[in-house]
DNA sequence: ATCCAGGGGGATT
DNA sequence: AATCCCCATGGA
């Protein structure tokens, strides 16, 4: 396969849990703590794993020759060439993602780096540190969040954990999208917009079109005559979802890099 | 000071 | 189904 472009993937806008070090990445994410190079050769984990986690198997060269015939894409596709969408762990990607309401990415980068840091296992690597994501057992101290500066999504998050310990998230992955959409939606803090970034980041559906301020702010412009169209975001969806089919995750994340400007 | 940020939930119309 | 409001916090 080809070489996955480690920076552009992990500064998509998906995953939160990396950081910088010198030449290399840190990594922190399903329970480990790894080190990869910017062709993704890795310290502290399995090269396959790793390969596992960036998607290393997706057709990127396919998947980009076929969106580049929307022109709104092209653009977007041609600076972020080669980027993967993660396989990340689902529990992982439910923190993450409910504490991404009504946030910005910086923001948010730091509550998940301070809940790690406070309640999250402390791994290492050839001597450098780090804090992976606390178990659901480990979640439960609204008033802690609150004093980390999670707001609103305190209780989300504690509420959420209680569920996802007594097995809310079991045999989702076996499930048909839509009833693992249905599922995640009757998590606390969980919404269609939340459940589909959890689908398409941490369940492998490529289907899925999560839509947020900034999609809703590019397709109403591009698509629909800057009109908010009948049925609001879920028009939006299952416009997107029609015209990019299987691949709608992807042509997702490069409308949101284009709106990120 | 006011607005807005990868929203969700509940009530009202 | 559309709209309003509230939920905290921080940066512009």
């Amino acid at each position: 396969m080809n070489p996955v472009p480690v920076e552009v993937t992990l500064a998509s806008g998906q995953f939160f849990r990396w950081r910088r070090t010198g030449p290399r990445f840190a990594i922190a994410t399903h329970g480990r703590l790894f080190l990869v190079d910017d062709r993704l050769r890795p310290e502290g984990a399995t090269a396959d794993f790793v390969r596992r986690f960036f998607s290393s198997d997706h057709d990127s060269a396919g998947i980009e020759r076929r969106l580049s015939r929307e022109p709104v894409l092209r653009e977007p596709i041609r600076r972020l060439r080669g980027l993967r969408i993660l396989r990340q762990d689902p529990w992982e990607c439910l923190v993450a993602f409910i504490t991404s309401a009504a946030s910005n990415i910086p923001r948010i980068t730091r509550n998940l780096d301070d809940l790690c840091r406070r309640l999250g296992p402390e791994l290492r690597v050839n001597g450098t540190p780090g804090n992976t994501t606390p178990s659901p057992s480990a979640v439960k101290d609204e008033a802690l969040l609150r004093r980390l500066g999670f707001g609103f999504r305190a209780r989300y998050l504690v509420d959420t954990a209680r569920e996802v310990q007594r097995g809310m998230l079991r045999g989702i992955e076996k499930l048909p999208t839509a009833e693992a959409r249905d599922r995640l939606c009757r998590l606390p803090g969980v919404g269609e917009k939340v459940a589909d970034c959890v689908l398409l980041f941490a369940y492998e559906r490529l289907e899925s079109f999560p839509v947020d301020v900034r999609i809703r702010r590019v397709m109403i412009d591009r698509y629909f005559q800057g009109r908010r169209p009948r049925g609001g975001d879920r028009t939006l969806r299952r416009f997107a979802m029609d015209r990019f089919g299987p691949l709608a995750g992807y042509a997702q994340q490069y409308l949101y890099a284009r709106a990120r400007l």
